[in-house]
Parts: C-alpha cells; structure tokens; sequence
DNA sequence: TCTAACCTGATC
DNA sequence: GATCAGGTTAGA
C-alpha cells in the first residue's frame, strides 16, 4: 500500500506515542508475519524501550534498548496504531504489543505481505533487504541519477520501481513523477537525454516532497495514524484518472500495464518518441 | 529483466 | 466468476 511519503508519515505519526516507552508484553502474534532473526527470539522484545524510530525507503526501522531492532514493512495493506486497551481491534490484526503507558502497538494487514522483523542491531547491517536498497530520492542528484540509469536495459518505468535504483518510489509516485516529467513510462532508462535525467532527479523529490506535505495518498487503505485520509491523491495527474481529462493538455489519460504493473500516462504530455521497446533492448555504446 | 506467486477483499 | 490492487522476490 504506502509508498515513501505514506511510510514518512507513519514514522513522524507514530514517535510521539512510542518513543521513551517500554515494551510490557507481546500479546499477540502471528509467526508468519513477525518473524526473528538467527540470535532473537519474540519474547526477547519484552522489557526493551523504542529510542528511536526512522525510515529507509518504505521500511520503518524502531531502535529497541538491548541492542534489539525492529523492523516494518508495510507493504500493500499494513497499517500500525497506537490504541487504548479497549478499542475494538480491526480485522486481520497480527500484532500487539502492550506499551508502558498502558496503550497498545498494533499491526494489522488484510493480505498478509507485510513483515516485523527482531533483529540484533549488528545483523541489521546484514539484512538483504537494506543492503539492497538505493538511496534516498531527496538524495540522488543528477550525476549519481545518471549514473545509476545509464547501463539499464528496461523500461524508465521498471527502473524507477526497482528499489535498488532509488529507494521508497513505487506505482502511485512514479506514474505521477513520469507525468510530471513528461517522460513516457516505456521509456528506455538508459537512454534518456541529459536534460530529461535533470529533470527527473528534480521532479522526484519535489513531487516526494508535496505528497508528504499533503499528508500522502489515500487511495482505499491507508490512513494517517490518527485515522484521517491523506489528500494528496486529490493533486494525482494520471494515476487513478484513466479515461479522464489530463490537466496539461486536454487529452485522455491512458492506462497500460509496465513490467506487470497498471501504467497511468497521458500520451501527449508523455510521447514515446523512440519507437518500441523490443527496438530499444540493443546494447548501449 | 520479467513473471508469477504470496494473500484478501472490492469491483466488475 | 474473473480481475485488479499502493510491494517484494524467487525463479526463469
């Protein structure tokens, strides 16, 4: 579900009524969703204070006393909420843990994707998935941007998706950078023009940046923790409007499927000006 | 690099 | 009943 600006808000949301408290009891979980790591066992989070809470890419990352990390991946349909004792638990909820000040941390996820890991600290450095990950968008300039698209094969699309490029952009923020960008989505990554990799590196972290200011985007599941829906789908170019009116030009937005995945573009704003894929997959140089 | 698979629920 | 969904990843 949440992308980078979703999970920016989740983080600032949730550390007034984590941090400083103490973790009392695990009083539910699910060995399927929470797992551990070799040297961690579930129980050992009891007793542990959260220090701190931040963000990479779209994983959360809690720091425990004891040397313990947890981890959350939200990934499609993961919500976390801090609650009293007495509200009604939502369906599919996997997690609870019962917090020092007597208010509980609860994860719930209807399809089941998402993840907590318990991890030592030492073993987060190894964790495959952070390992993996590229950096930040608000700190990818240019050059490193160009860098990283230059030996890509695919499509801009695929690129911008793959976490290991950059991390925290996935279907909603991309549609909407590459509309803001006027690039099309089938794009070869590797061979964009200077100024459209220009462009695009400024493009992503400002269109980053308003989403997070606009509270994120609520398409069906994710809320704000305090329950409120985020609005920056209200300011969404082509990502939900197919069929309707771009506001650039008057045109259709479109929608088609990129490496698996519903594609939203406006075809005037966004032109495919180098032919076809399956034209473009020559070796560069 | 791409697809299918992991799950459940909403919508067609 | 079939298709689609804001993510990731094993396997082709």
């Amino acid at each position: 579900m949440p992308e980078l600006p979703e999970v920016e808000l989740v983080a600032r949301e949730l550390r007034p009524s984590v941090l400083r408290r103490h973790v009392l009891r695990v009083l539910e979980s699910r060995e399927d969703v929470f797992l551990t790591g070799a040297s961690t066992r579930l129980n050992d989070v009891e007793g542990c204070r959260f220090e701190s809470l931040r963000r990479r890419g779209k994983l959360l990352i809690f720091e425990l006393s004891d040397d313990l990390v947890l981890t959350v991946h939200l990934r499609m349909t993961g919500r976390l909420e801090t609650t009293e004792p007495d509200h009604p638990r939502q369906p599919h909820t996997h997690l609870i843990l019962e917090l020092s000040d007597g208010r509980q941390l609860r994860f719930a996820d209807t399809r089941r994707f998402g993840r907590m890991q318990l991890l030592r600290r030492d073993d987060l450095s190894n964790d495959p998935f952070l390992l993996r990950l590229g950096p930040e968008p608000s700190e990818l300039d240019v050059e490193s941007l160009s860098q990283r698209l230059r030996p890509r094969i695919g499509s801009l699309k695929g690129a911008l998706l793959d976490q290991s490029l950059v991390a925290g952009l996935g279907n909603i923020y991309v549609d909407e950078i590459l509309h803001r960008a006027g690039l099309h989505p089938l794009l070869s990554a590797g061979r964009l023009r200077p100024h459209e990799r220009a462009l695009l590196a400024s493009t992503m972290s400002s269109v980053i940046e308003e989403a997070i200011a606009a509270g994120g985007s609520t398409i069906s599941d994710y809320r704000q923790v305090n329950g409120s829906a985020g609005r920056y789908q209200l300011e969404h170019r082509v990502f939900g409007r197919e069929g309707k009116k771009c506001h650039g030009c008057e045109g259709e937005i479109r929608k088609l499927v990129v490496t698996g995945r519903g594609t939203h573009l406006c075809p005037n704003c966004q032109p495919r000006r180098r032919g076809r894929m399956s034209g473009e997959r020559r070796r560069q140089r």
